[in-house]
RNA sequence: GGCUCGGUAGCUCAGUCGGUAGAGCAAAGGACUGAAAAUCCUUGUGUCGGCGGUUCGAUUCCGUCCCGAGCCA
């Protein structure tokens, strides 16, 4: 029988933590964090962490486990996740992914198959250095030549895509339509219960501006300061929102009400874009959430859960 | 009270020598298999302040009213 998994998804600042909590405690969970930014050590305000306090003896698994200096990707993250599903699973206790990052979740519940190569950077490098020479046509050219299939499926423009598309055929000799075309018989080695929670976007967005103003407040400067005066700046970590915004304001290129404006921006645009990974990609149980009756929904939600947890 | 300037997209504004309008930003929709809080694609949302008049036709011209800013009293 398959290992059962809670799912929380959701945009950013709906309340997706709090809920956690409470079906960890009411279902003998444990939580595992499905967010790409959280794994880092040192960037709690700005990636919304949940503090030592809020987890109330819960065990929570994913975070801190990364300097800023460090790479991670993906395949890292199913690496560890599935481990810790086992592991929890072996103690007979729920397993509860929480988190926004839509590809993460997703390579855990429909298991994404992922080479045994590391990044080849210096490929990488190489090629962007090309297209800044030559520009993406022969780059773009190459990989029509060599994956005409995936190729009709990225944009020229996008670079990264290409180039990894690219990286993979030199890596492992095939093509990315081919490794993916090998993994579509793959099924779910979970049972998922995905909840989502969902939020009118006026509210959503005056909560994400609130919720900015609440970081400042509690040091998001700082926070960020401390990084980029160790040297953090060209990270993978600091290209997160709540982070990179602050760069080009400590090299006084704009003013620091023009960051806070594109921080608030940023957020708002993340959350649309999850809301569109999430409708589109997952089969997901919706819950529409105010914050008035939060407490009551998620009453709700908890009703729910018990009943699909029995069978 | 008089004069002047302005009122066009959510915001800032452009424009139509009369043929129902367009930029930037904001926004919306979408893609996504090793950077994903990343990267990329698509889209103009409008009683052109109200009401009359002239005209085949008015957002554009005229009158009038309302609103805002400034100057004069």
């Amino acid at each position: 029988m398959k290992p059962k998994v809670v799912v929380i998804v959701g945009p950013t600042a709906v309340g997706k933590t709090k809920l956690s909590i409470e079906i960890a405690k009411k279902f003998n969970g444990e939580i595992i964090s499905g967010d790409s930014m959280q794994v880092y050590r040192g960037m709690d305000i700005g990636t919304a962490k949940i503090s030592r306090e809020e987890m109330a003896g819960i065990p929570h698994y994913m975070l801190d486990i990364k300097d800023p200096d460090e790479a991670f990707s993906v395949a890292d993250f199913k690496e560890h996740v599935q481990s810790y599903i086992a592991h929890i699973d072996s103690k007979s206790k729920l397993p509860i992914l929480v988190g926004g990052s839509g590809l993460y979740i997703q390579a855990i519940l429909y298991d994404y198959q992922f080479t045994n190569h590391k990044r080849d950077e210096a490929y990488t490098t190489k090629l962007e250095e090309r297209i800044k020479l030559e520009g993406i046509a022969p780059v773009y050219e190459q990989l029509k030549r060599i994956d005409p299939e995936q190729a009709k499926k990225i944009h020229p423009n996008n670079h990264r895509r290409v180039i990894r598309a690219l990286e993979i055929y030199r890596q492992t000799g095939k093509t990315m339509s081919e490794l993916l075309r090998d993994e579509e018989s793959q099924k779910s080695p979970y049972d998922p219960i995905i909840i989502g929670l969902e939020m009118d976007r006026p509210l959503l967005y005056e909560r994400i501006n609130q919720r900015v103003d609440r970081m400042l407040e509690e040091g998001l400067l700082e926070e960020v300061h401390t990084l980029y005066k160790k040297g953090y700046e060209n990270t993978q970590a600091m290209r997160a929102i709540g982070y990179k915004e602050f760069i080009p304001y400590f090299k006084e290129e704009y003013y620091y009400t023009r960051a806070i404006e594109l921080l608030k921006r940023n957020s708002r645009r993340y959350a649309k874009r999850q809301f569109t990974w999430f409708k589109n990609k997952m089969k997901v149980d919706w819950y529409g959430i105010r914050p008035e009756t939060i407490n009551k929904q998620f009453q709700i939600i908890l009703q729910d859960l018990a009943g699909l947890l029995k069978d």
